[in-house]
DNA sequence: ACGAAAATGAGAAGAGTTCTCATTCTTATT
DNA sequence: AATAAGAATGAGAACTCTTCTCATTTTCGT
């Protein structure tokens, strides 16, 4: 039952949030916008209007359970949170996402925002590519 | 006379483009969003349409004289291409934005690539925090 | 089950950016 | 220097993504 989940966070235990929270939890695809996710709730059958989706998605990303980021194109894109920061390497051709962690980087960028005076809060990284199935692909 | 800079992008010399890139290399102010670059035209009496310091903005980027980035908050940011590649520290107060080059997290995102099977094209990467001045403004 | 407070949905609105198209400018050629 | 063809510009419409508004519905402690 996901909404202890939800009060855990502080959060209602409303129909759409946990719809939302259902569906992010067992969607195969990992990274998805607000707009997937309304998409893919309206084909499921489940009707939650788009504003909502924004505001849960917001809360969830307040509340810890979902993590935003800022692919290249403009639009937000949400996962699931992880217990382990890491970071995005991204196919430019096909928009395949993988995810790595490297511990030298991380550290370096403590370093450098030390040097540089700034009291670090956040970091993004986003390596882009293509993929090997693109490679071939000519 | 920059309208040979111009001609060696391959872009016609044009007095709204002229006016832009001399906009652009002259300002104290690096990192600047296509807004920020018509309204500081204006101030100056310069009277150059948005849609053209759009236009021009992303022709310079095709043509390397100028790097978009995409910092958080969803608009594009632009600055004048410089000779060496570098990433940026940002404050999330005060909007500051200081550069940084460290070779050794350059390696490591190649390699990262590699062990993933990417041909890397680019990557991005942002330190977000509060530099000294904001920490002290409690 | 009730009522106060919070959440939702639909559409309007806002921000940033791109597009359309009539007019103007640039440049290679006389 | 004048010309003509093609490219660039400007103004506003249009588009995308996201947030806001507000009347209606839902949640949850009592």
């Amino acid at each position: 039952m996901d909404s202890n989940e939800l009060k855990r966070a502080g959060l209602k235990a409303t129909l759409p949030r946990l719809k939302i929270l259902q569906f992010l939890e067992n969607s195969e695809i990992r990274h998805m916008s607000a707009e997937d996710v309304y998409k893919a709730l309206l084909e499921s059958g489940e009707e939650v209007g788009l504003a909502t989706v924004y505001r849960v998605l917001t809360q969830f990303e307040a509340a810890g359970l979902v993590v935003r980021h800022h692919f290249e194109g403009g639009q937000s894109v949400f996962e699931m949170a992880q217990s382990k920061h890491h970071d995005h390497i991204l196919c430019v051709k096909c928009g395949r996402v993988d995810e790595f962690l490297d511990e030298t980087i991380e550290e370096r960028q403590k370093k450098i925002a030390k040097e540089k005076g700034y009291a670090m809060t956040d970091h993004s990284l986003y390596i882009y590519g293509v993929c090997g199935d693109c490679q071939k692909d000519t």
